[in-house]
DNA sequence: GTGGATGAG
DNA sequence: GGCTCATCCAC
C-alpha cells in the first residue's frame, strides 16, 4: 500500500543536496531518447494486451454485456474465458460441460466456421456438432485486431509512430520519442545546448519532487529504497509514458468497447511482464529502479524464450527455477553451461536488460489455414475438399491484403501434411505474372498434396495445412536508406502503416554492405561534407560508407556489478508476484542489439527546439548558445563548424545515419537466445563471435523492496 | 530454397 | 487441444 501516495516527496531539504543538482543522466541520453535508441536509459517501452480478447470480441460483437460471463467454444473445448466467467473458476482446460454446471448462466459461443462449400465463414449453434465438416475462422479477431491496432497508431502522432504488432491480441509500443518531445514541452530547460557543448555532461535535475502516478498503476520501491532520491528523469518519462498509455487505453475502450492491460517499462521484456501483471483492466509501471525487485518475483520461466525447452534446461542445470537463484550464478559458468550467447543473454535478461527493439512492423508475412482431422482422414479426395477450403479461407485474406490491388504478393505456397507423429511438407513457388486466384493455388495445392502422398502414401492423414509465405512489397525497387530523406520520411519508411495506401518503401534492410569499423578517423566523414554539404539527401553508399568516430564515452557498463546489492536481498518474496494464469509472452524474436557502435550520439533534434511539440526533428535555429551567436554551428558529433543555417540539414544527416544503423544491425542479428550448445539442437547459433552483449542499459538500480499497487 | 523444429499466443 | 504465426537451422 505504500504505493501511491502519489507523492513522494523529496524535499530540497534533503540530506542527498549534492546530487540534486545533478542527474544520473546525460544530453547524449537524452537524445538517444529521441531517436528511440534500443541502449538509451531513458527509453519507454510499452506493451498493450487486450483482455481475454476472443471472449471480448463476441461481447462486443453480440452486443452483451461485458460483466457477464461468456466463453469462446472451439467443438468441444473452450479456447477464451472472459474474467466474470474466471471468477468462477473456469480456464481453458475446463469441459464445456463442467463450465456449464459451476456458472450456470455463462454464455458459450461458438467461434465462426468454414464449412465446405461455403464462401465464408459464418456463425453457427450447430457448428459444434460438424466438426468433421468445418474448420474454424479467427477472421473475425484478426478483423477486431486491426481496427485495434488502427486506433492505437491513431493515437500517436505520425512522427513518432512506432508500433509492433506482436500477436493478434498484443502490440508493442516504442513511446521513447513521444515522450521526449513531451518531456522537451514541460522541461524547457532541456532543451538549452549541453555546457561546453559537451554532450557528455550530466542533465540538470528535474525540478519536480512530486510525481503523480495517477493511481493505476506502479510497482513501487520500497521502503529500504527509500526514495531517498527526488524523481531523476527516467521516472518523469516513464510518468509520460503512463499517461500516454492511459489514454490510449482509454480510447480502446470509449471508441471500440475493449479493455486491456499494458506494461510500462524500459524495454519489451519488461513491458510485456508488466502488462501481465495486474489482469484485467490496468496498467503496471515498472521504473528502472522497481526493476530487480519485480524480476525476482518471478519465475525465469516467464521471460519470453525461457517458456519452453530453453527454459526447461535451464531449470534443470541449476535446479531451479527462480530468477533469485540464478542470479548468483556467475555469467562465466551461465556461458560455460548454456553456451556464450545463451549464457550471456541470460545473465542479461534476469537483470532486467533486453535491447531488442520494437520492430514497426504490422505486415503479415505468412498466412496458414489448418484442419486436425479427429478421425483422420483416409484419401485423396477428401484431402482436397479441405484444400478447398483453406484456399478459399487463404484467398480472402489475400484480398484484405491487397494482394489483387499489387500491394504485396506472396511467393511461395506451402503444404504440410502430418500421419501419426510424423509430418511432412513440399512448398512450390507461386507463379509470378499470373493473377493469384482462388484456382491457381488449388491446383498448386493438390500438386503438391500429390508430392507429398506420392512417396510412401500417408494415409491416415491427422493433419492437414496449407501456407502461403514470402510476402514481398509490391514497391518498386528499393531504396536504401539513401533513398529516403530525412525529415519525417522515416516515420512513414519505418511504419508501414495504413499498408494500403501507401507504397512501402522497402523496409529498411541493411543493404549488403555493412561495415562497422572503428576505424574511421575523421576521413571520410570529412570528405564526404566537403563534397556534399548540400545535400539533404544522400545516397545510400555514401551513407555505408561512413564510419563514424567512436564517441569517447559510451557508457558502457558491465552488467554486473551494478547489482551487486541486489543480490544481498534475494529473498523471495516472490511468488506471489504470479498472479494471472493467463499469462503470455510474445512472440517473435528477441534481439539485443548491436554492439560495438552505439548508434546514437548526439543528436541532434535533442537541443535548442522550440515549440517542442510540434512536428519536428527538423531542425531549429539554434539560439541560446554562444555558438549561436556567432552564427556557427558546431557539431558535437563530428566536430565540424557550419554555417548556422546548415544545423538543420546536418543534424538530419546524422540522424539518417543514426537510423541506419538502428536498423541494419540490431534487425536481424541479436539473436540472443536461440538454442545454446547443450541439448540437442546442436550448436546453435553458433556462438562465435561476437556475442555482443551490448552492454546495456545502465544502470538499473538496486534495490527494491516490496511491491504494492495504487 | 526446402523441410524440420522451437516458441509463443 | 487446435489453430496461428514467426524465426532459426541443417542440409
Amino acid at each position: 500500500m505504500s504505493s501511491s501516495q502519489p507523492f513522494l516527496t523529496s524535499s530540497a531539504t534533503s540530506p542527498s543536496s549534492r546530487r540534486r543538482q545533478r542527474s544520473r543522466f546525460t544530453y547524449k541520453n537524452l537524445s538517444a531518447l529521441a531517436h528511440s535508441a534500443t541502449n538509451c536509459p531513458l527509453r519507454v517501452i510499452a506493451h498493450i494486451d487486450l483482455d481475454a480478447f476472443y471472449a471480448q470480441c463476441e461481447t462486443v460483437r453480440l452486443g452483451l454485456d461485458p460483466s457477464k460471463p461468456l466463453a469462446v467454444q472451439q467443438w468441444q473445448g473452450l479456447i477464451a474465458i472472459n474474467y466474470p466467467a474466471r471468477a468462477y473458476g473456469l480456464n481453458r482446460h475446463v469441459p464445456i460441460a463442467e463450465a456449464k454446471e459451476k456458472c450456470p448462466e455463462i454464455i458459450c459461443v461458438h467461434v465462426a466456421t468454414w464449412k465446405e462449400g461455403d464462401t465464408t465463414w459464418s456463425y453457427t449453434d450447430e457448428a459444434h456438432k460438424e466438426i468433421a465438416t468445418r474448420k474454424v475462422s479467427l477472421d473475425p479477431y484478426r478483423i477486431e485486431s486491426k481496427k485495434i491496432l488502427a486506433l492505437i497508431k491513431e493515437c500517436q502522432p505520425k512522427e513518432y509512430e512506432r508500433v509492433e504488432k506482436a500477436s493478434i491480441d498484443e502490440v508493442f509500443i516504442d513511446l521513447s520519442a513521444q515522450v521526449h518531445s513531451i518531456l522537451l514541452e514541460r522541461y524547457p530547460e532541456l532543451r538549452w545546448p549541453p555546457p561546453y557543448d559537451d554532450p557528455t555532461e550530466p542533465l540538470p535535475r528535474p525540478h519536480t519532487t512530486a510525481l503523480d502516478w495517477a493511481a493505476d498503476a506502479l510497482v513501487d520501491l520500497d521502503s529500504t529504497q527509500s526514495e531517498e532520491d527526488d524523481p531523476d528523469w527516467d521516472d518523469i518519462c516513464m510518468l509520460i509514458g503512463s499517461e500516454i498509455v492511459r489514454d490510449i487505453r482509454a480510447r480502446i475502450l470509449s471508441e471500440l468497447h475493449y479493455t486491456c492491460s499494458a506494461g510500462i517499462s524500459r524495454n519489451k521484456m519488461l513491458a510485456k511482464l508488466g502488462s501481465g501483471y495486474k489482469k484485467p483492466n490496468s496498467q503496471t509501471v515498472i521504473r528502472n529502479r522497481a526493476v530487480q525487485h519485480f524480476l525476482n518475483g518471478f519465475k525465469f520461466t516467464k521471460i519470453r524464450n525461457l517458456g519452453g525447452k530453453l527454459g526447461d534446461e535451464v531449470v534443470a542445470t541449476y535446479n531451479t527455477e527462480k530468477i533469485s537463484d540464478l542470479l548468483l550464478v556467475p555469467i562465466e559458468q551461465l556461458k560455460k553451461q548454456l553456451g556464450d550467447d545463451t549464457g550471456g543473454w541470460l545473465y542479461g535478461v534476469i537483470r532486467g536488460e533486453d535491447t531488442s527493439e520494437v520492430n514497426p512492423r504490422t505486415q503479415i508475412k505468412s498466412m496458414l489455414s489448418a484442419k486436425s482431422f479427429r478421425p483422420s482422414i483416409n484419401n485423396f479426395e477428401v484431402a482436397c475438399k479441405w484444400l478447398r477450403i483453406f484456399v478459399a479461407d487463404i484467398y480472402s485474406r489475400l484480398v484484405e491484403e491487397g494482394v489483387l490491388d499489387h500491394k504485396r504478393r506472396p511467393k511461395t505456397l506451402n503444404l504440410h501434411h502430418r500421419q501419426g507423429a510424423q509430418t511432412k511438407s513440399k512448398q512450390a513457388p507461386i507463379p509470378m505474372g499470373r493473377q493469384i486466384s482462388e484456382e491457381v493455388l488449388y491446383e498448386l495445392a493438390k500438386n503438391l498434396l500429390a508430392q507429398v502422398i506420392v512417396d510412401g502414401r500417408a494415409w491416415p492423414c491427422a493433419n492437414l495445412s496449407l501456407s502461403i509465405g514470402g510476402f514481398e512489397d509490391g514497391v518498386t525497387k528499393n531504396k536504401g536508406i539513401g533513398g529516403f530523406l530525412v525529415h519525417g520520411e522515416e516515420a512513414k519508411a519505418l511504419n508501414e502503416n495504413n499498408a494500403r495506401h501507401h507504397i512501402f518503401s522497402r523496409r529498411l534492410e541493411t543493404p549488403p554492405n555493412k561495415k562497422r569499423k572503428a576505424d574511421g578517423k575523421m576521413g571520410r566523414i570529412e570528405k564526404f561534407f566537403a563534397g556534399q554539404q548540400q545535400l539533404v539527401r544522400c545516397d545510400s553508399t555514401a551513407i555505408n560508407d561512413i564510419d563514424f568516430e567512436r564517441q569517447p564515452d559510451t557508457d558502457e557498463l558491465v552488467p554486473g556489478d551494478s547489482d551487486s546489492a541486489i543480490d544481498g536481498q534475494l529473498r523471495e518474496v516472490e511468488n506471489n508476484l504470479i498472479l494471472d494464469a493467463d499469462s503470455e509472452n510474445p512472440s517473435g524474436q528477441t534481439d539485443i542489439a548491436n554492439e560495438s557502435t552505439d548508434p546514437f550520439d548526439l543528436p541532434p533534434s535533442a537541443q535548442p527546439r522550440q515549440p517542442p511539440s510540434s512536428s519536428s526533428r527538423d531542425c531549429l535555429p539554434a539560439t541560446t548558445s554562444h555558438q549561436a551567436m556567432m552564427n556557427t554551428y558546431l557539431c558535437p558529433r563530428c566536430s565540424k563548424l557550419f554555417p548556422l543555417e546548415e544545423r538543420a540539414e546536418h543534424e538530419d544527416f546524422h540522424f539518417a545515419q543514426d537510423l541506419q544503423e538502428q536498423h541494419s544491425s540490431p534487425d536481424r542479428p541479436p539473436p540472443k537466445p536461440p538454442r545454446g550448445p547443450l541439448r540437442p539442437m546442436g550448436g546453435g547459433r553458433g556462438g562465435k563471435g561476437k556475442r555482443g552483449r551490448p552492454h546495456v542499459t545502465p544502470e538499473t538500480e538496486i534495490g527494491q523492496k516490496k511491491l504494492a499497487f495504487g
